[in-house]
DNA sequence: CTCCTTCGTTGCGTACAGTGCAACAACTAT
DNA sequence: ATAGTTGTTGCACTGTACGCAACGAAGGAG
């Protein structure tokens, strides 16, 4: 492990808090502030961080760059993309992406809801497994005992009422979300909204993302939302299509997590 | 300098082309197959470096996490976001937000047009200074010197015939956008695409962002698009209203590029 | 099935890069 | 003026990151 490079990126963790002075830094980090200096001069050269004002350190560029190109790169995210936003426009909701990666579920793209009221979420931000739609599908789509790994081993902290509060009624729960081929989250991860998630499907049948739709209760009760399932099932497969995925293949899906290459 | 930082900033850079294997970036960075085990090990640990498959690298979520972090905490875009997308809502062309910083313009935001042919651009690529819409905005909106020492220090690659070729066109060109409050790229970039832009002022006066329209000219012809200019000076005023822009105090505005702090 | 190549991984000794220190410079506030 | 911040520079020392070389695992060719 390299040292320099580390507090390096710890430097940078930080900057996404927002803006920090040399000072700050220094603290937080608990390093000497010319040892600061030195790093951050570095990731300036290389605009991944720029100065606001004399004093202040803030992201830079480059980052913008590096990550709307890793985007790009990842061909589930392009291929869905119109599709998401169609099903954004025929129903007016917030939409996700999200995509299962080491270990973690995270957004991978977003079209917001055209109401006031909007959920709050972020291209790269992490998704908690117990408690969302795109969550359940995702892990629900692991081959077992990875799933049981993985439910055994995160934490179920309890955001609502609703929330799954154990592994066993989160395995339950999943084995549930494999048989009808989507999943809900009434209410489990913020009090007043309600969301449903369907697959997104490769050629041979394997889970390689997740679409949700998410809506707070005072636009539209539960049922409501349920009422808007076909809509969002005919997109996830629309979507699959132009993954390469052919339905007659697969009638019940084999276990799949990830796309080897 | 870091040494290590350095060559780590290097690998991520590298990795924005696509996917690498520990031996391809030992190559490219003329160092040793270990040290940059070392380095993606570390980058790993702190998830901005994942692997694909047994021997591929590739960029992790902590960039995405991070950017779009950076990306909200800019309250520009997020005051101009609902204009923007007004914008491309009633135009169905595809709109750009750009900013100023350090010396560069990059793309802040975007949305797509609904019509087939699209322009190629991403969140956090640098814009062209010369022969962009949102480039002679912004440039032109700095103080005099500053505009001078920019377009004496550019270079003007000729992308099409109609492209500014040196720095006492260009600064013509910014005086006469200065004089009109919008700017035109009229097949300058691109053969096909013409462009037009405005900027999004704050609560001196100050340009804050530009933002422009672009359309293939199959879609629209130059004069086609002019005709759009009364929508796009609409939605930069509304945006810079609601970045706290006061139309009557500055009928005639001072010269500022960037917002102090 | 075996050999051979290719690529990732590990342990180690050394050199130099990165560190902390202390003094200095630029600003603010009082 | 004076004192208190905070950023910047030069320097000497030490620990970290480097390259090396040997090992191991995986895959392909014959």
């Amino acid at each position: 492990m390299s040292q320099s490079l580390d507090r390096a990126l710890v430097i940078l963790r930080e900057l996404g808090e927002g803006p920090r002075t040399l000072d700050d830094l220094a603290t937080t980090l608990d390093v000497h502030k010319s040892t600061v200096l030195r790093l951050l001069r570095t990731l300036e050269k290389h605009r991944f961080v720029q100065r606001e004002g004399a004093r202040h350190h803030r992201l830079g560029t480059a980052l913008f760059d590096l990550s709307f190109r890793a985007l790009e790169e990842r061909d589930v995210r392009r291929a869905v993309e119109p599709h998401l936003r169609e099903l954004n426009a025929r129903t007016g909701h917030t939409v996700h992406l999200a995509s299962y990666e080491a270990g973690e579920v995270i957004y991978i793209d977003k079209y917001d809801s055209r109401h006031q009221v909007r959920m709050y979420s972020r291209i790269g931000k992490q998704a908690a497994l117990h408690c969302t739609a795109v969550g359940k599908i995702l892990v629900g789509a692991l081959p077992e005992h990875e799933r049981r790994a993985v439910a055994r081993s995160i934490p179920y902290p309890r955001l609502t009422a609703n929330t799954i509060a154990d592994a066993d009624a989160y395995l339950a729960e999943l084995e549930q979300v494999r048989q009808c081929g989507y999943a809900v989250d009434r209410r489990e991860h913020e009090d007043f909204i309600h969301c449903i998630g369907a697959p997104v499907r490769g050629p041979r049948g394997e889970v390689l993302a997740a679409m949700s739709l998410s809506v707070p209760e005072m636009l539209l009760d539960f049922e409501g939302l349920l009422g808007l399932l076909p809509e969002l099932l005919t997109a996830a497969r629309a979507a699959s299509a132009d993954c390469g995925w052919r339905p007659e293949d697969s009638p019940e899906n084999p276990e799949r997590g990830r796309t080897p290459r």
